[in-house]
DNA sequence: CAGATGATGTTCT
DNA sequence: GAACATCATCTGC
């Protein structure tokens, strides 16, 4: 199967400043809705819209940071702007964005993207190419492509070895780049996903009726 | 729709 | 050896 034609990068969304991460995971996971993380490959831009967020601190039992530095986390502990990817249930990647002071083990975990350009390369990514090209189901194709984690980062195209990556330079592969921000109304939170301690703890965000954060977790 | 399950590699105890 | 910030696919309503 030939890789589709890479798309015509849009640039005007890219001019506004970035929020401020150097702040709390929690505050930052809000700031980080509405931004938008592009990988530039070889193959084409990919971008999406960040509308589902998880904020992991180091007070936190759930974040991988409670225990202090490992190799595999020496990227949360850093300056915050910078990909920390580690890989999930030995299968999937999942990409957070570092937040915090240097030496504060903080990050925010992107849980959903709406699709914004290459969306076809992302449904080659996933295995969706065939029902992409159908323009029969492209709706539906189009929410699946980055609903979750794991399938934000096989979209993006992310490797594990882009964790430490920065992603607040103009040059770099990975960029975030700030579209339309949440507003506090339009803002929901909840319990996070997928962890067995800290179960109760609200830090959770999303976008509140967009269908690209996943159905069955849009409460 | 809900719930169960297997795939799979790394990290930490 | 257990746990794991997941997902697709299956079963049974």
């Amino acid at each position: 199967m030939s890789p589709p034609k890479p798309e015509p990068v849009q640039t005007s969304v890219a001019c506004m400043p970035v929020p401020r991460l150097s702040v709390h995971a929690a505050l930052a996971a809000k700031r980080l809705l509405g931004a938008i993380i592009e990988h530039r490959t070889h193959a084409g831009a990919v971008a999406g819209r960040i509308v589902e967020t998880e904020a992991y601190d180091q007070q936190d039992p759930a974040s991988h940071s409670c225990r202090g530095v490992t190799p595999r986390t020496v990227p949360m502990f850093g300056p915050a702007g910078h990909a920390y990817i580690y890989r999930s249930y030995g299968i999937h990647l999942c990409l957070n964005i570092t937040c915090g002071d240097e030496g504060v083990g903080a990050a925010v975990l992107v849980r959903a993207l709406e699709p914004l350009w290459g969306e076809a390369l992302m449904a080659q990514r996933r295995g969706l190419l065939p029902q992409w090209q159908s323009a029969a189901t492209h709706a539906r194709i189009r929410r699946r492509l980055c609903c979750g984690p794991g399938n934000v980062a096989q979209a993006l195209g992310l490797t594990i070895d882009q964790s430490g990556a920065p992603v607040l330079q103009a040059k770099g592969a990975l960029r975030l780049l700030v579209g339309m921000p949440v507003p506090a109304r339009a803002r929901m939170a909840s319990k996070r996903v997928g962890i067995s301690v800290a179960q109760d703890v609200l830090w959770r965000f999303f976008e509140r009726d967009n269908l690209f954060v996943s159905a069955s977790r849009r409460a």
